[in-house]
DNA sequence: ATTGCTTTTCCTGATT
DNA sequence: AAATCAGGAAAAGCAA
């Protein structure tokens, strides 16, 4: 089959459209136009000159099918994408069948994975079919914006760009003891140096956070930053048959310690504002699942249909669930805890074999998309 | 003050 | 070896 290549064709495409689609504006004006690059546009004299050499540049930059529902998208968003997909992944276009030119969004989302794949490719199709999920979603949750999901968003947003902060809170610096030869200003830099490679490692590649448990973080289990000692709450120190002595806490969450002297900069500002109903767990991390446009990577769907997810930075979200019930000291191992009993409540179902990895049950609600569309937000049980 | 629910914390042991 | 999973036990924290 002799095809064009893609790459002349969404070329035109995007011709056509940027020809069509920009107003009658003066070769002087036209470094002035929003959402294109103005790089070179200063030795341009005519419209054509502009749009043939900057037609790389406007299909790198302008992404306008990005600021309409997927459903409202005219072939040429759609190629747009495509094109977008392409670029980002190194796909050989000239590989496609020419069958998709003149779908448009409309007819794009009555796609299912299969068709997609079919029509695109095992390579692109499935990539395809998921970024389309996630625009979707993201379009339809803009007619639902109840207050829970914008508090979510606003974590999402926050907890990245800030990462390292309200967790370093979390380390002693040894000032106030200077006998403790341990926390020696030195140590403390190690600590901190430790600390943070141990925290940007995790949201950066994958890796995990060490801190909590890690010898060398410093942090080890009868650190008093995490495990107040009180009346209530002493150690027990237990023997066992090899000899050695470990300590036993009680089990149960240690009572609450006062807090109020350290605010830090995710306290809500909002001051004596209960925390809304519905903000179980089990909804923190629905929200963060139908917001793929903000949740960097922190955890995505295995598959939408059937509302099987995954935790790509488990430690990660923990902290996130952490700084939302105010606990610096949450893990994903206790997260795990409270996600393992909602497999009785029929919230999650098991998914065995496969690790980090979820699926919400017949008494969730808010994830499916059709719910989200039709504006049916969480119920909490 | 009580109660019920939802975590949180800790733990032991198994699995990947 | 380390991370994760499983699930019991106990207690905190909160709302009704």
């Amino acid at each position: 089959m002799s095809s064009p290549c893609l790459s002349s064709i969404l070329t035109n495409a995007n011709l056509t459209m940027y020809q069509t689609g920009l107003p009658d504006i003066p070769p002087q004006q036209l470094h002035a136009l929003p959402t294109i690059h103005t790089l070179e546009s200063r030795s341009y004299n005519t419209r054509e000159h502009f749009c043939q050499k900057n037609i790389t540049l406007i299909a790198q930059s302008g992404h306008w099918y990005k600021q309409i529902s997927p459903h409202q998208w005219t072939a040429e968003h759609v190629l747009e994408w495509i094109s977008d997909h392409v670029e980002r992944t190194k796909f050989d276009a000239s590989t496609l069948s020419l069958d998709f030119c003149s779908i448009d969004g409309p007819n794009l989302c009555r796609m299912n994975q299969e068709e997609m794949t079919a029509v695109f490719g095992p390579q692109l199709g499935p990539h395809l079919y998921q970024s389309l999920e996630e625009y979707k979603t993201k379009y339809e949750l803009q007619s639902l914006s109840g207050p829970e999901l914008s508090e979510t968003c606003q974590l999402l947003d926050n907890f990245l760009d800030n990462l390292s902060f309200p967790l370093l809170t979390t380390l002693k610096i040894g000032h106030d003891n200077p006998s403790d030869s341990e926390c020696s200003s030195s140590a403390n830099i190690q600590r901190i140096k430790t600390f943070l490679f141990s925290n940007v490692y995790d949201v950066c590649s994958g890796g995990k956070f060490r801190f909590m448990s890690s010898p060398e973080s410093g942090s080890s289990e009868s650190d008093p930053e995490f495990y107040p000692v009180s009346s209530e709450y002493s150690e027990v120190h237990i023997k066992t048959e090899d000899g050695d002595c470990r300590i036993k806490r009680p089990r149960g969450r240690p009572p609450k310690v006062n807090r109020g002297h350290s605010s830090s900069i995710y306290d809500n500002p909002k001051k004596n504002k209960h925390a809304p109903r519905g903000t179980h767990l089990w909804e923190f991390i629905r929200d963060i699942l139908i917001h793929p446009e903000k949740n960097q990577g922190l955890m995505k769907w295995e598959d939408r249909r059937e509302g099987v997810f995954k935790f790509l930075k488990s430690e990660a979200v923990a902290q996130m669930w952490g700084q939302k019930k105010k606990n610096t000291s949450m893990t994903y191992e206790k997260l795990s805890r409270a996600m393992r009993y909602y497999y009785k409540r029929e919230i999650l179902e098991r998914v065995d074999g496969r690790r980090l990895v979820y699926k919400f049950g017949k008494n969730s609600s808010g994830w499916k998309t059709e719910e989200i569309g039709s504006g049916i937000g969480g119920v909490s049980l």
